[in-house]
RNA sequence: GCGCGCGUAGCUCAGUUGGAUAGAGCGUCGGCCUCCGGAGCCGAAGGUCGUGGGUUCGAGUCCCGCCGCGCGCACCA
């Protein structure tokens, strides 16, 4: 057991013994300022009310009542408005390092998911053009939280949905048979709605050139399919330049070509959830929360968007993922209330919360003190090809990762492309390769090192205890990010823990030590090499060993 | 107008699900350079957490109003 555990089951004993109502979950903290001591809790502020008595005074009642010598803890203090402050002996802190070695790399997962199925959609764009910025973020996003839940045990299906069915795809085709006609000498007009494009003009050309007898007068489903393929090959090269899979394809044309939409029309207008109206149907998605009903058969007889999604949706929960998390623009956020209406109406069993939305806020890019809005290819957006051309793989998905997804993100390509500590990925990479230099100065193999048999119980300067004790929370920062959905902790994390890896190279010397000094730091550059890898790997990031 | 999100140091942003004296990087100012990589290091200044109320022993965090910014408000996706 470990000492936190130790605490916080003692603490339970003795608040039990003071006759605290059940449940009591003391929560254990790092004090806000380390020379407070290891960890802290607030239990006695949160007993005040129910013994009504003074926080102090519940502390000292507790302290009284804990056994704590062979726990490894030399102190509680009592501090402030009632938090207990437990130091611990710095010997048992610097045990740390071992477990961290000894799990390489396992260290941080952990199993709240037990191996369930869980369905974790993104990008999912249209495929009308080359993916933009926003996609980027998505990528980036959805990929580094497949990534958290598969180490916190759940088993993850990273899924991409086309719309390569609807009004923007014989936007596309209308667009490309303009350029077409342009080609065969007619005058460029493209349609309204249409894609304005450098890659429009590409993929006519190219088509002219597989189809020169029929150039003039193309078929409109020739070009739409060649069009699409086009599109989805050029989206799948900017998805592998960006080092992101997928496990499933889901294509919106066959949820029509299968019936998928047709039976769940079909099983609304029997659960009475229809009705017509104007020439169109409805659904009463106001009966769930939406503010209005919403049309899902237009008058002309197609389907808005949004039933095929629900359409979509049944089939994710169908194929067993009973968990499913959709991450999205939230340009698209209206979409939430009524997917999930059409899920209830349905009345299938799904969770009213299902599925589950991330939603990120838009990307602006900046370059020069200035921002970019304009890619040549793509016209009227910047695309992540080229941000990645630019900056590189590894610090597009850093920064795309380093906001809360619900905060507007500024992408500065300036910082991006600095070879200094100034830039973020830069600083944890860089604190990964010096980890990983100490080996290869010293000529000591870093894969093989075993702390077995090392005095870890030297490390005791403060560099090295606060060091050790972020690399001992990295287990917890991932179950917290992977709980709230939120990448963003890693990168924060790793910031931090880079910083505390950086001010203890700086300060100590490991190489030339005494051997008995030498070994116990060896332990921890190597421990601190094996988590900050392990958190570049969660959000997608390589991790070189020399820069 | 309605809905969602955001507003924290000069700038870019964290803030462990309500806890202690609100933090980091950049920038600014002042010191350091024979080192396992100086592509750096140490220190300092810098805050009415947009604003006004409320809940609470305790609020950047929760509730309500207002202000500002972004996004959405289709028989588009």
């Amino acid at each position: 057991m470990s000492s936190e555990d130790r605490i916080r089951a003692e603490l339970v004993a003795a608040a039990r013994e003071l006759g605290a109502p059940d449940p009591i979950e003391p929560t254990l903290t790092r004090p806000s300022d380390p020379s407070f001591g290891d960890w802290s809790t607030n239990l006695a502020m949160t007993l005040a009310r129910p013994l009504k008595k003074r926080p102090a005074e519940i502390a000292g009642l507790l302290r009284d009542r804990m056994k704590l010598s062979d726990a490894g803890v030399e102190s509680v203090e009592i501090a402030g408005p009632g938090f207990m402050n437990f130091r611990l002996d710095p010997a048992l802190i610097a045990e740390g390092v071992r477990e961290v070695i000894s799990s390489n790399e396992s260290f941080g997962k952990s199993d709240a998911g037990h191996g369930e199925p869980v369905n974790v959609e993104f990008v999912s764009a249209n495929p009308t053009g080359p993916l933009h910025v926003g996609h980027g973020r998505q990528a980036a996003l959805g990929d580094a939280i497949s990534t958290l839940l598969e180490w916190t045990g759940w088993k993850v299906s990273r899924e991409f949905y086309y719309n390569d069915a609807g009004v923007q795809i014989e936007n596309l085709a209308r667009s490309v048979k303009a350029r077409l006609d342009a080609i065969a000498g007619g005058e460029v007009s493209i349609p309204e709605g249409g894609y304005h494009g450098e890659y429009i003009r590409e993929i006519a050309e190219r088509y002219a050139a597989m189809h020169p007898a029929d150039a003039k007068s193309a078929d409109m489903n020739s070009i739409r399919e060649f069009a699409v393929a086009e599109l989805r090959k050029e989206q799948d090269l900017d998805l592998q330049a960006f080092g992101v899979k997928f496990d499933t394809y889901y294509l919106e044309s066959s949820l029509y070509t299968d019936g998928r939409v047709e039976q769940v029309v079909q099983k609304l207008n029997a659960n009475d959830m229809t009705y017509e109206s104007d020439g169109a149907l409805w659904l009463k998605t106001s009966q769930f929360g939406d503010d209005k009903d919403r049309v899902m058969r237009k008058s002309d007889g197609t389907y808005t968007y949004f039933l095929p999604d629900v359409a979509y949706h049944v089939t994710k929960w169908e194929r067993g993922f009973h968990r499913a998390i959709d991450v999205q623009g939230a340009d698209h956020h209206s979409t939430v209330t009524r997917v999930r209406a059409g899920l209830q109406a349905l009345d299938i069993g799904v969770s009213k919360q299902y599925p589950e939305y991330v939603l990120h806020q838009m990307v602006t890019v900046m370059k020069s003190g200035e921002e970019v809005k304009i890619s040549k290819r793509a016209g009227s957006y910047v695309t992540v090809r080229d941000l990645i051309n630019e900056v590189g793989g590894d610090a597009v998905r850093f920064f795309f990762l380093m906001r809360k997804s619900d905060s507007q993100l500024v992408f500065d390509i300036d910082v991006a492309l600095k070879q200094s500590e100034e830039n973020p990925v830069y600083y944890v990479q860089m604190a990964h390769a010096r980890m990983c230099g100490i080996f290869r100065v010293g000529g000591i193999d870093r894969e093989s090192f075993s702390a077995e048999g090392i005095d870890l119980s030297v490390l005791r300067e403060p560099e090295e205890q606060e060091l050790i004790k972020a690399l001992a929370d990295f287990p917890d920062v991932v179950a917290g990010a992977a709980e709230a959905l939120e990448p963003h902790r890693i990168a924060t994390y790793l910031s931090e823990t880079a910083r505390l890896a950086h001010l203890w190279y700086h300060k100590h010397h490991v190489l030339g030590e005494p051997e008995e000094i030498m070994n116990a730091r060896l332990a921890l550059a190597r421990a601190s090499q094996i988590v900050i890898r392990n958190g570049l790997h969660i959000l997608g990031i390589s991790t070189p060993e020399r820069m």
